[in-house]
DNA sequence: TCCAAGTATGAAACCGTTTACATTGCGAGC
DNA sequence: GCTCGCAATGTAAACGGTTTCATACTTGGA
């Protein structure tokens, strides 16, 4: 493996100047400089990364820590940073699926020094010390945060409006028995879209029936189980909104295996709006958030902060959670269960994908 | 930012004491290790990574090149991944949505120096000569890779066999018009899977009619679209192969909108058993593969290899892809397209999830 | 009493870059 | 013919660690 010594010493020139060529400074003569990327690509000559981070300390990296890699919504997350990333010219160092605050530290720790900066989705408590230490030395950019932290910058969806909305929407349906599957405990999406759940009934002065709220952890296993227990409900519910799509996935089975019509029997709705909701039987109404758009929003902030430096505010981004309205919800069907637009042929409406 | 001199000079020490603290060298008396504990967490002191590899020429980091992050499928093999790479103490270094070689030659140089092994789904042939650069400096180990690359380990999906199996069965239930929904171009798996459609129709001595291969990208829409393709051709097939399980979601709508049934009118195979597959109207046969195994076999590749050196062999692994039979081939099932075995309260049967 | 072996620590070289500063050579202006 | 300024390049000091080798101090056995 060869060294910029390599390069300079058969080159016959300096280390500087072989240094120079590769970062395009001017004052080098163009006839050395093609010299030296001739014997550099010969020896199959490149920059070594720490030896640069170290002087520059500059990493072009950028820290992703997510407490989860199940499902389709992280994934999105990830794929819209990654991509936003290399339009900057920065590559990506990926942690995840930290049980608890201790395993978030180490993580924070094995990154620092490797990354010029971080974006994390905490959703617990536990990660705040780690936001905390972190963040005395690069900037950090926090993806539906739990509390604001001073400081940093953050996006994050409007969960509590856009299941309010959900909600909302059921009620205006004229359902007043509404249950809700809720997501993992200690997840702060889970917890918000709880909430919206709450205050839409509230707000329609309904009284929220806590036997009525249904655990979940935001699997498909968790959603056809919540369905049997629905089932078992008095008085039965006559809608279910799911913390996220892939529980509502598992309701609609649970719900078939039951023989009960959706929404004919039971409305449902979910919450993501990942890609194949349009393509259910019925086709989910759902709340559509654009995951991918999150992660790309959290790279643009965070290319922000870099530049300001120490001085970055605290930008605070909302997205937002907007209903779709599919045919679960028994809103634009008579019930059948079937895809209205789609047997004129067309292709079931979907939120667009970018 | 303190730096090891700063704990060194407070604690009173060289720097070579301190780093033997760190370390964990037994040579180091306890009281004075316990001093510079003491020191380090006051000042915040946490080793520099860059400096750190720069010295010892280990990263504790593994480079992840993929082709694409869209879907269930990418984000299972980096669940697998990163799971896999915790307990070994590194960490991953994550690249993906390559549309060229030359992208791909950019990333990879980009990671050179910042990694200790490389693994990479290198789908096409473009991406031959940046594993061949990479492989001269660290291990690699491809993800089903076109071509066997001297001197790599490789972990692989059996998709010719599934696929061959998957149509055989569909041939074993009486099916002689069978249509395939095929990947994207120049992508190995989804050429594997259609080499194995054509062999499972050779082996029953049907003639591979190309009339009844339909283009396909793997995402939800591709499948709906060949839906509509399929209800037109002539002969109408009576079973439909697709090469995913997303582009299956997407056909199972379209036949639904079309008035058609599955499995009675028409008999649906899927491939890659995603975790809703088990929860699709009717439940989805399908092929079974691990994705998450494979990100931790790779993973367990690398170690070995790493630890092998220079003399690392080419270690080969194949990783079963097997048939999950539910109701959508009609196998299990009189043709109503109902759950079978859930309508008496179970869960629907999926395959295990590690 | 002396030496060998061991334990605890320090000094300094090194890893592969970048970059501030020094040096050289050369043409222009006076 | 000098000096000045500039272009092109070299020298050497960082950057923040690890590690080899050397050194000082104990200890125990002959």
């Amino acid at each position: 493996m060869s060294t910029i010594r390599d390069v300079a010493r058969v080159a016959g020139v300096s280390i500087a100047t072989v240094s120079r060529v590769f970062n395009n400074h001017t004052l080098v003569n163009p006839e050395t400089a093609g010299r030296v990327l001739e014997v550099a690509s010969q020896l199959e000559y490149w920059p070594n990364g720490a030896a640069q981070s170290l002087t520059t300390r500059r990493t072009h990296t950028l820290g992703v820590m997510l407490p989860e890699l199940f499902g389709e919504f992280y994934s999105e997350v990830i794929r819209g940073i990654d991509r936003q990333s290399r339009l900057h010219e920065y590559q990506i160092l990926l942690s995840s699926s930290h049980s608890n605050g201790e395993e978030v530290l180490i993580a924070g720790r094995a990154m620092l020094g490797r990354i010029d900066g971080l974006i994390m989705m905490a959703p617990d408590e536990a990660s705040i010390e780690t936001v905390e230490r972190v963040r005395r030395r690069v900037p950090v950019v926090l993806l539906n945060p739990r509390i604001e932290v001073e400081g940093c910058c953050s996006v994050a969806f409007e969960n509590f409006s856009g299941a309010r909305a959900a909600v909302a929407h059921l009620i205006g349906l004229g359902h007043r028995d509404i249950a809700m599957i809720c997501g993992p405990e200690g997840n702060v999406d889970a917890e918000e879209r709880l909430r919206g759940f709450r205050r839409a009934l509230t707000d329609a002065g309904l009284n929220p029936d806590e036997a009525m709220v249904l655990p979940g952890d935001f699997r498909e296993s968790t959603g056809y189980e919540a369905g049997a227990a629905i089932l078992c409900r008095r008085p039965r519910p006559t809608a279910v909104f799911a913390a996220n799509d892939g529980m509502a996935v598992g309701l609609l089975a649970a719900l078939r295996a039951a023989g009960r019509r959706v929404p004919r029997d039971i409305a449902v709705v979910g919450f993501d709006d990942i890609a194949i909701s349009a393509y259910l039987n019925p086709p989910l109404t759902t709340v559509s958030v654009d995951a991918c758009g999150l992660g790309q929003r959290a790279v643009d902030l965070m290319m922000g902060a870099m530049e300001a430096g120490a001085a970055g505010g605290s930008l605070r981004q909302l997205l937002p959670a907007l209903l779709t309205v599919r045919a679960s919800c028994g809103a634009d069907s008579a019930g059948s269960g079937f895809l209205e637009e789609a047997a004129g042929g067309a292709e079931p409406a979907r939120r667009g994908r970018k």
